[in-house]
DNA sequence: TATAATT
């Protein structure tokens, strides 16, 4: 039926309007096809833009590739057609870099011209937004993990590129795995907002974002009245979650291990107060602390920032490691509210960059609020992190963590 | 500074 040599493309760029029969005709043309499957979401049955392809014959297969790929961009699309063996026919990813920290002026000739010098480059990308500026920062990939290594070995952190804020960075690309939480990081900070959804949502990557689309489906072809994306997220979150718990698997208590079973994970985090499910998803601004939070230096330093108010005392002071880099004051008041008073909620921010340094404090008014908060985060997964939360240690204590 | 997409 097919050549034993025959290799699979993968065809990017297709418009999502268009099925196997209407891509039939363009690729038949270069010989009889033997395979030809639109890629969907495993979910949502979402069109994913992108196919496989296998001719009988490898002959054809490379006809249309010279044909094809890069040659001619399908209506609405706004890059060319990618017509190039799939991943699945080539060696691992070993051979891919990624360079981050270029000029965002270099084009990929300019990128060719410095890594051509350790090899054969069978790919070069610079990554553009939807404008066609450069992000700063390429793929390139070489026939071999050699090359790519003696690239690395060469260039990392050989130079500054004008206007870029440091030295260039010359690295193996993500493996699948690694893309795929980087991918649930990046969601967990569009939501932007301390949300169980997010944090239970967090661990399910690939469905998460397929939830993700449909929603965003749902809200422009809903019935008039537009949601916004939380909300859309949310309502279709909402009608996956009795689905979602009856996924099999053990259940994974905040303090198991990082492993995952096989196939869905179960959500990692069963024991938020239900008080907190709804937080993020009222459509209304977040809560205010009550009072702004401040310094937990202050509290040390034996000031009390708010005279009337009861003095926090031994017991009521946590401290939480591990805070996505996107929470700020408000995301950790609103995240810690469910289980008491929260008198003050302070992530500490380095003064240089203005960002998270990822750890902060919380002050209850009481030991049983501080208590009830500790079991219910400590060790709560969100994105790849736990969060670790404990008891502030007395200032004079002295134990390493 | 991480892609548009890889069953």
């Amino acid at each position: 039926m097919k050549d034993h040599d025959a290799v699979k493309l993968f065809v990017g760029q297709i418009p999502r309007n268009l099925d196997e029969r209407d891509l039939r005709p363009l690729f038949e043309e270069f010989g009889k096809i033997y395979e030809l499957t639109v890629l969907k979401d495993r979910f949502t049955g979402m069109h994913k833009g992108c196919a496989f392809l296998t001719y009988c014959a490898r002959e054809s297969a490379l006809k249309a590739q010279t044909a094809l790929h890069e040659q001619k961009t399908l209506p609405g699309m706004n890059r060319p057609i990618q017509v190039k063996p799939a991943d699945s026919e080539t060696r691992g990813e070993d051979r891919k870099l990624f360079v981050g920290m270029l000029n965002k002026q270099q084009s990929e000739a300019d990128v060719r011209r410095l890594f051509e010098l350790f090899g054969n480059i069978e790919e070069c990308t610079i990554l553009r937004g939807p404008d066609g500026n450069s992000k700063g920062c390429a793929f390139v990939k070489y026939s071999s993990h050699a090359e790519a290594q003696a690239a690395i070995n060469a260039l990392h952190g050989s130079q500054t590129m004008p206007g870029a804020s440091s030295s260039l960075v010359v690295k193996f690309a993500d493996t699948d795995k690694e893309r795929t939480i980087r991918r649930m990081q990046q969601m967990a900070g569009q939501m932007g907002i301390f949300s169980p959804m997010a944090l239970q949502f967090g661990a399910y990557g690939a469905y998460a974002q397929a939830v993700q689309q449909q929603a965003a489906l749902m809200a422009s072809v809903g019935q008039g009245g537009y949601l916004g994306p939380m909300a859309s997220f949310a309502a279709t979150q909402m009608q996956h979650m009795g689905t979602v718990n009856g996924l099999p698997g053990p259940p994974m208590t905040p303090t198991s291990g990082g492993s995952t079973p096989p196939g869905i994970p179960v959500p990692a985090v069963t024991s938020i107060p239900s008080s907190i499910s709804m937080n993020g998803f009222t459509g209304l601004p977040p809560p205010q602390a009550n009072g702004p939070a401040h310094a937990e230096a202050v509290f040390t330093n034996g000031i009390h920032p708010y005279p009337g108010e009861p003095r926090p005392h031994s017991g009521c002071n946590l401290f939480i490691y591990h805070l996505p880099q996107e929470f700020g004051d408000g995301e950790l008041t609103q995240m810690f509210l469910p289980f008491g008073n929260v008198i003050s909620a302070k992530v500490f921010v380095d003064r240089a960059t203005n960002q998270s340094k990822c750890f902060g404090f919380v002050s209850f008014d009481n030991p049983a609020s501080a208590q009830a908060a500790i079991q219910s985060t400590n060790g709560l997964q969100i994105g790849i992190k736990r969060l670790k939360v404990q008891l502030k240690r007395p200032k004079d204590a002295n134990r390493p963590y």
